[in-house]
DNA sequence: TGAGAGCTTGTTGTATACAATTGAATGTTT
DNA sequence: AAACATTCAATTGTATACAACAAGCTCTCA
């Protein structure tokens, strides 16, 4: 995707996000043409885009709504990736490299770094490092499909949030996890690799039902 | 998706299918405008579909490829399956209503009868009822997104061909497997229900390994 | 008054023309 | 001859104009 329907893609996510569209809204394809600064093409990209990533549902001639989650729905996706992001932990064991081991390690202690500096860290930092552990992971699998099947899970914004909700205790136990599961996949323990990324992810999902409720 | 980016997507499905395109083929947008009859615009919708579901690679300023599937893709593939398909007929025991159950018996009972009616039962009405009861269990799961992401990886060629390597011997197995599951379904019984869709997902990778080697 | 046909308006869907990008072929320079 | 720059053709990406469609409104007629 380039220019044009990145720029798009970008300006409708915020839209979305900063909470300027709702759940439910409906989306205007010349709206969001004048807001991005593109054409109707582009736009229409970008909705598809983001159709594939559940930010919004398109009707056939009805055009895009920004999509409605309930409790349940959140509720799936959490187990969803909890046991995509655990399949993709176990081959991760058993498929790793030297360089992917290294990468993992580097995440680790770069977190660590951002949760040391300060009482209230840099979400965004964490966030990002937090990001590329995982995709770290999904290398390691060898699995292209099952890495974007998963990118697609993760990027709703129900979920790009959760860090921020997370308590300071919450974040130093997310990377003890991070940790617990870079040790499992270096010593190539498939099943153990599994249920610490499941454990996790079902971490964070309680962490988010904690705060929302 | 409507009339014209619907038949572009049907020919193109079918061009790939019938083989006149092979794995790793660059699909001309212009080609396939012809092929179709339809504009470039309706094509380019096609192709981003088809991205999702991974009939096709797209990069950026390079149009689409058919996607390439080695013996590891396709393995992993089928795990992704067995794992949230498992994961749909647990949701399914414990949400299904009596008009769920009643799809799923009336699946069954079709099966059976094309099964037994001849030597050399008639495989393209077999993997009809074979579709509507897997979309069944989705449907009793009650979960929109968990439905969305499956289905794409229904789609793929190589899945949709599998049940024609099927001898008499595993149609009958599978339909025992169906029937297991309705019954746990009926009963509620979760983890059951999971375990033996999983059984059931695998048993069709193992027939299709045994075929492809 | 109420039901329904037909217009009106706003929106999405499609076609086409044009711009931008890529990769290879060609030519130039050392 | 090899390496690099440049041009050129082919293809994708974007903009825009037009067609098709859906929903609401008005007007007509029972």
């Amino acid at each position: 995707m380039t220019k044009a329907a990145d720029k798009a893609y970008k300006t409708i996510g915020k839209l979305i996000l900063n909470g300027h569209f709702k759940p439910g809204d409906h989306l205007s394809e010349e709206d969001l043409s004048e807001a991005s600064g593109v054409s109707r093409t582009p736009v229409r990209d970008a909705l598809r885009r983001l159709e594939n990533e559940y930010f919004v549902v398109i009707r056939p001639n009805h055009g895009a709504q920004v999509a409605v989650w309930n409790a349940r729905d959140i509720e799936d996706l959490f187990e969803m990736r909890a046991r995509l992001e655990g399949m993709a932990a176990a081959r991760a064991a058993e498929r790793r490299d030297a360089s992917d081991l290294q990468k993992l390690a580097t995440c680790v202690e770069k977190i660590d770094v951002v949760i040391n500096s300060d009482e209230r860290p840099d979400v965004s930092q964490f966030l990002e490092y937090n990001r590329r552990f995982h995709h770290a992971v999904f290398d390691a699998a060898r699995s292209p499909r099952l890495k974007a099947i998963n990118l697609n899970l993760v990027a709703p914004a129900v979920v790009a949030r959760t860090a921020e909700f997370f308590t300071h205790a919450d974040l130093i136990r997310s990377n003890a996890h991070h940790r617990e599961l870079s040790d499992a996949i270096a010593a190539g323990e498939a099943q153990l690799s599994e249920t610490i990324m499941r454990t996790h992810i079902l971490a964070a999902a309680h962490s988010y039902k904690k705060f929302t409720k």
